[in-house]
RNA sequence: GGAGGGGUUCCCGAGUGGCCAAAGGGAUCAGACUGUAAAUCUGACGGCUCCGCCUUCGGAGGUUCGAAUCCUCCCCCCUCCA
């Protein structure tokens, strides 16, 4: 029995929802291992921090003695994705799930327990289905229970379009749930529909339903939005040491504190505690390199937290220019090189238009130079650092 | 199938013949201030060989000295009716 509640206490850690939570119980109770599954979308091959929550939560699951069944949504992803907003996705190739799916297993264990884990695609029951399964499997669900969904009732009422595939997707998902027998399924809050369609679905087909665990969804570098690569405010698990270090120190105080809560595998205690050293006048910048080491450490090392955070020190509280940049030849024709067309022909900027802005406000250095005019010629036979914003540096030879 | 409404620059959203590369807001980027935080202020925000030129307002044609704005056809979305 304390091994229930010992159990029930670590699962529910850092959790929004557990429904219904007495059924989880219930299945603990019988001391079995558990499946439970969790489904990842393939169009995404690389992974983020915000898919980490659940992951992390996977492998408490694992601690725990379950089996974790990591499912890829292959068939739905070769077809397109439902929770676009407006824009269909184009639909992958067999080719590129594979190698999405790859990346995925590389990724997920560094932090998951291979020999727990199993990896499976829904294409394999899915690609057998028949239309006269899938018209029986849509029998099952109304389509006054489908608008209930928060995201089809906003678009519907809001006047953008809910393509009939559409509904398709939450009952695919949760006929997963039904081959695969599901115990429990883990998902975002967003997901929240989508996995009770699961429920409803097992108990369409005589099962006992799954347990239902949401889990909080992660705000993207904007503090806003939820973190996504398509929104570019994410902290990629392979993002290089120095680069996830400065994304972790550019969040605001506040997203921090969250960032802790959901990220990091300390104790509560000790980040309340940081908490409150905090309120008592703290610089709360001390308290994010701890978590900006934590994070580096885990996806790459102890050394390279290191290294990352003496870099960073170097370059953003001294002003000094970076050791490591990239370096790039460019030939240039009679009369040398218009500094616009550098700036643009290293990769600094995007068009030669913006050159001349960031020239004009200021923002371009060479050398740690300001350059005085925005036609500025650059002659051949010189190299030099140039920099654009705070952040953008090239080592560039004119020849 | 019928009736009506609508598609504008990353997003929202003005604009109904020239003053429109297109108001305003958001997002973004940069400068100042800082802790690469927030807030605030300032500026930029289609492209170029940049005091001028070129390409944009669902698509293709047409009228006009001149169109995002007018006409024709087409595509797409929404609402109501059947």
């Amino acid at each position: 029995m304390t091994d229930v509640n010992g159990s029930l206490e670590l699962i529910k850690r850092g959790t929004e929802e557990v429904l219904p939570e007495a059924l989880l119980i219930k299945k603990l109770q019988r001391g079995n291992p558990l499946k439970i599954k969790a489904g990842f979308d393939p169009t995404a091959p690389d992974l983020h921090i915000g898919h980490t929550v659940l992951i992390n939560k996977l492998r408490q699951f694992q601690e725990l003695g379950h089996e974790v069944i990591f499912l890829i949504g292959d068939f739905t992803g070769m077809i397109g994705d439902p929770t676009g907003k407006s824009a269909t996705r184009p639909p992958l190739t067999r080719e590129e799930v594979v190698e999405n799916a790859k990346t995925y297993e590389h990724q997920i264990f560094k932090i998951l327990d291979p020999s727990k884990t199993t990896v499976l695609f829904n294409s394999s029951w899915m690609g057998e289905m028949s239309a006269v399964d899938l018209i029986q499997l849509a029998a099952k669900h109304t389509v006054a229970r489908m608008l209930e969904r928060d995201d089809f009732n906003k678009r519907y009422t809001g006047g953008q379009p809910i393509a009939v595939h559409e509904f398709l997707y939450p009952l695919i998902q949760g006929y997963d749930s039904v081959v695969l027998k599901a115990d429990v399924e883990l998902g975002g809050t967003d997901q929240k529909f989508n996995l009770l369609v699961g429920r409803q679905l097992q108990e369409a087909y005589q099962q006992e339903p799954q347990v239902v665990i949401t889990l909080p969804i992660l705000e993207g570098l904007d503090g806003v939005q939820k973190m996504s690569k398509s929104l570019d405010n994410y902290i990629g698990i392979t993002d290089a040491p120095e680069e996830m270090f400065g994304k972790v120190m550019s969040i605001s105080d506040e997203l921090m504190w969250r960032y802790f809560e959901l990220l990091s595998f300390r104790p509560m205690a000790e980040i309340e505690n940081w908490r409150d050293e905090v309120e008592r006048g703290a610089n709360p910048r001390d308290v994010k390199v701890r978590l900006a080491e934590e994070l580096v450490e885990r996806f790459h090392s102890r050394e390279d937290a290191v290294r990352a955070n003496e870099a960073f020190v170097a370059r953003f509280k001294k002003g000094e220019i970076p050791d490591e940049m990239a370096e790039i030849t460019l030939s240039a024709g009679d009369g040398g090189y218009p500094l616009a067309n550098l700036l643009k022909d290293a990769g600094l900027v995007k068009s030669t238009t913006e050159a001349r802005n960031m020239i004009k406000q200021g923002a371009v250095k060479i050398d740690g130079e300001r350059p005085a005019d925005h036609s500025q010629v650059v002659e051949a036979g010189s190299t030099h650092v140039y920099q654009v914003g705070k952040r953008r540096f090239a080592r560039v030879s004119v020849q």
